[in-house]
DNA sequence: CTATACGAAATGTCTGACATTTACCGCAAG
DNA sequence: CTTGCGGTAAATGTCAGACATTTCGTATAG
């Protein structure tokens, strides 16, 4: 599978960060198994057209994201995607980026999104504050108004983003609310993959307020039972396997 | 709080990396509040006598790690904590080579352990092979093997880590896998702040001793059970405060 | 008082050269 | 035939200087 550097793609007139989500989106589709040898700098140069310079610092942020390991003498090598750093908020928005998602990934990620969202759920549940029940509401408001408009797909996604990061958020724990940035790449997966018919999205708005409705009521159990509810028919528009054994049991109250 | 560029560190005789490390160590070191402009490429050019080129390496390697935000023109300021990357590995080696650990974030991490790892030791319990099990077990036998001899404590530290980094991989998830290399920096401040009385180590011994056994007979709900007890004794040796109040109320900021 | 234009200051980019590390190949001794 | 040594090529890492671009403050004309 060494592709050559003509396959990929055509250059690209931006910074170095245009030219590093170029790459980056040549390695998630796959063009480069790992362990395999990256082009070389001179070579990639030539091919963009670009200085260096740019090179060097895209190769670096791909590098920063463990995309791509490099050391001087040997040249530049594709890593392991158990090696890639999927929690990396780069590498979430080069995912979300991606028109054919990583197939693999988004199961990864789903699966985590299973086991964990129901949790988060409860946490936000005991620790939302006011300010967090407005994000959480608003973009509710948002999903329901843009949900009609079969041409509003985009924004409908944006609002069902930000209902879920704000959930991350409510937490109130910095490590969960990063977490929140993984949501993107899945939910714009959804999107692009599911057909929504009107009575499906109808079911999935009266399940996040649901959700809304038990978390601004201080009700964990309640938020958990429905966060779940909400996962099982994401999981349903997905066409993913059904995670009734994940779902089947996350840790409910402390001891 | 201006702290000015002398006041931090000595120069630094290594390549790029080496300078973002004593970069990343000051930031962390709460040597600049958020907000705050960053010193220029120049004075920090000047100060640790190297090349603006390692400089703005090390420079992109923080702005990739979301400590500071640079735009042409204005400068270099440093981000607010909400907005670090705390999940990026590069951040958690950072953490673990800090002497005086951050307590805010030490606190952040460890209560997002507390609410998840007992979900993740379910889910190993569940997902398991030989091959985890064999390592879980290796990890707990270096453990106990240098737990008597107290000049070994960052070789038990080290041992310590690869057990619960042990079951992160065994979970058999790629997003919660990567999340095991947030335990580095919080085992390390629990080494280095700890007196490990000799029982309180004998018991923590038998504690992670119960969390394999669970797992290795695949019994999800006595991994959870034990995992929990594991991190109570832990929270104790930190000197948090009891781990059931933070699984109620999970970080700061009550409304 | 407002709006525009100029200029200082900071980061971003380009270019060319040199340093350092690594792998590969040939060669000679055992 | 194998082993050990050295040399060369190739790739990344670093340095140095100049120029481009963006941003903000300030002075000035209206």
């Amino acid at each position: 599978m060494t592709t050559l550097s003509q396959l990929p793609l055509p250059p690209d007139a931006g910074g170095a960060q245009a030219l590093a989500t170029t790459l980056a989106h040549a390695i998630l589709s796959g063009k480069w198994a790992s362990g395999e040898t990256f082009p070389r700098e001179r070579d990639l140069c030539e091919h963009f057209s670009a200085s260096r310079n740019r090179v060097r610092n895209a190769l670096a942020e791909l590098s920063g994201s463990g995309l791509i390991d490099r050391t001087a003498g040997r040249g530049t090598v594709v890593r392991d995607i158990e090696d890639w750093h999927l929690l990396d908020p780069q590498m979430s928005e080069w995912m979300a980026g991606l028109e054919a998602p990583h197939p693999q990934l988004v199961r990864e990620v789903f699966a985590f999104r299973l086991s964990a969202e129901p949790f988060v759920s409860e946490l936000a549940a005991l620790a939302a504050t006011g300010q967090d029940l407005a994000r959480i509401e608003s973009a509710l408001v948002g999903m329901c108004e843009s949900a009609a408009d079969p041409a509003r797909r985009e924004e409908h996604a944006e609002h069902d983003v930000a209902f879920h990061d704000a959930i991350y958020r409510a937490s109130h724990n910095l490590v969960w609310r990063q977490m929140g940035l993984l949501l993107r790449p899945s939910i714009v997966a959804l999107i692009q993959h599911s057909h929504h018919q009107a009575g499906s999205l109808d079911d999935s708005l009266d399940r996040h307020r649901q959700v809304f409705d038990a978390i601004r009521l201080r009700d964990p159990e309640a938020a958990r039972d429905a966060t779940e509810r909400v996962l099982a028919r994401t999981a349903a528009d997905l066409g993913v396997e059904n995670g009734a054994r994940q779902l089947q049991r996350p840790a409910s109250l402390p001891l």
